[in-house]
DNA sequence: CTGAAAGCGCTAACAT
DNA sequence: ATGTTAGCGCTTTCAG
């Protein structure tokens, strides 16, 4: 059996309100009998169980992480800075893929209640009313993390993506390219379509028309769904000089699809993606891209909940980090014809 | 206030201990009473509290995964694995993060054993003799993933790195390339060292002599090493004909540290990765790599835990999975002068 | 400043 | 097949 509590006040010779109190710092104790409860724990080797303290405070200091899947680098990128933050206040993650489906989102929400995590940080594609309903019922502190509720309603942290993308067509367009792709996700999901709106935007601000041959759509964001779309594709947006990609990895997957008929960037065309992953600077040519503050979004997600939990002040329950253009060699213009 | 099994049970009009049964499925409960408690769980929206259980069984259905940074593509996928398999069993991850230091491992095993998990995943980049004692002490149920016990008194799921970097300094010798490089990363690091052994062991079995020139140590096993050692060490292993590098980072790091010289491979070095991480298929040119079955040693590792935790039958405690090699572009000799 | 006692919500004997 | 009754190990009033 394992040391309890009251064998800590035995050896102490206190009650086990005082062994409590010293651990938790929770009403003064004497320094004498302070250091006695100390010595006893120390000598007996004795550790608290979160679980009967969860049971008893009604706090776990643990919180719940849902994401669409942890393999995918920006998100355990992300999962990091949670982590990190998670770690200086003390809570535990506990940590799962929901493989950004719907029902099995709403699901874990179910789930992470029994767990009585003490909140949730929420990372999706798609935050659909469903799901914000089901935080509502489950009564507990949610922080949306790298998206956003469209009605406003959950704390959130992420990025404008309609102002990033918009950025990286402005970036085009002010340096005299005009012919610029875009290749996109699946029309359907909110950072795709706004990436494009803000695409959109750039170009009709510039007084150009949207030419619809310029426009791909992967069915993901991943390099598979890339390579397959842009090798597809490619004649479509053959007289393009520039192509904003949704994500570096998609980029990517132009990259190679136009390397398999013999171009090559920034020769043939000049190419932004989005993310700032490792891979940008791995890649040869390095990869211009629009920098989300990765590891900072899951770090503010968390320390948003912090606050929430702690009933601390909050400016700013919505919360949009800057973005930024890293240029690299990806969009060298002297490099081209 | 929220439900608890009480409510239920007078809902229901039966004992707490019915409701208990048919949630757990202990003990037969007649259909109709069954149908009555169900009837009333749904009614009352009632949800177990998993704490409450857990202090109550002293088994929380939570398992530990301690590991030195999931933001590593390696370890994220690793993790995927141990995740997919924990859902299937209904484990939850607890998730930490340790920075591969010594000390923050061991207490994070003491922070599992408060929170009271059923059983533990480590991963290491070098289990330590203090660690395994801190496991023993502990007295939970323990799997070493992606690691070993040097004294194997701990069950592990790896791979036979040794054997692994055997075959792939022969697949080279085989094919009548002797002037092998090594890129490794630090001399003191267990999965280092095992790899070296194997390649050191396939030169001296083709009466070939260790050439202390050919052989590179990176910090660690990331890209930023592999370019900053290469770079700064390229020209020692200038008359090396292929390149066996201890992770396919490091191969990239190599290749673009080659290529700073105006140098490609395969064209003027073959050159070989290990994990097989998507990275791999990414490059240009494609990356020949030894594949570590990334996701199976989570995956398998879980299962392996599972079975310790329900005292299945278990026919090894330590398993090594097959390795293998995937030719691509990157040694294609066909390229080469 | 410290102790006694009542739960937290559930499981698991032990009865019936 | 179902009910009764102790705890699980801790926090938290409430007294003193």
């Amino acid at each position: 059996m394992n040391k309890t509590i009251y064998d800590v006040a035995r050896e102490a010779g206190v009650s086990m309100a005082t062994v409590s109190r010293v651990l938790n710092g929770t009403a003064v104790v004497k320094e004498e009998t302070k250091a006695k409860v100390l010595a006893a724990i120390e000598k007996l080797g004795y550790r608290p169980n979160a679980v009967a303290r969860g049971l008893a405070s009604k706090r776990t200091k643990s919180i719940g992480v849902i994401l669409p899947d942890v393999s995918d680098l920006f998100h355990a990128e992300v999962l990091r800075g949670i982590e990190d933050i998670a770690t200086m206040y003390q809570y535990h993650i506990i940590l799962t893929n929901s493989d950004a489906r719907e029902q099995r989102e709403i699901d874990l929400v179910g789930t992470m209640w029994e767990k009585q995590v003490d909140g949730l940080i929420f990372i999706s594609q798609d935050v659909t009313p469903q799901i914000v309903k089901t935080f509502e019922q489950a009564q507990l502190p949610v922080v949306l993390c790298a998206t956003e509720d469209p009605e406003g309603r959950i704390p959130s942290v992420s990025i404008n993506n309609e102002a990033a993308a918009y950025d990286a067509t402005r970036h085009f367009l002010d340096r005299g390219v005009t012919r610029i792709a875009f290749l996109g996700g699946p029309p359907t999901l909110p950072v795709s379509r706004e990436r494009r709106k803000g695409y959109e935007k750039a170009l009709s601000e510039a007084g150009l028309p949207l030419d619809e041959t310029l426009v791909l759509h992967a069915r993901d964001l991943h390099y598979e769904a890339g390579l397959a779309t842009a090798s597809a594709f490619l004649h479509k947006t053959s007289g393009a000089d520039a192509v904003v990609a949704v994500s570096d990895e998609l980029a990517l997957g132009y990259l190679n699809a136009l390397r398999e008929r013999g171009g090559e960037a920034p020769q043939d065309v000049l190419l932004l993606g989005f993310d700032n992953t490792r891979l940008a600077t791995m890649l040869r040519p390095q990869l211009t891209t629009i920098a989300q503050p990765t590891y900072d979004l899951g770090a503010v997600s968390m320390r948003l909940l912090t606050k929430l939990l702690h009933e601390e002040a909050i400016e700013q329950y919505t919360v949009q980090l800057p973005h930024s253009i890293i240029e690299r060699d990806s969009t060298a213009r002297e490099a081209r014809a």
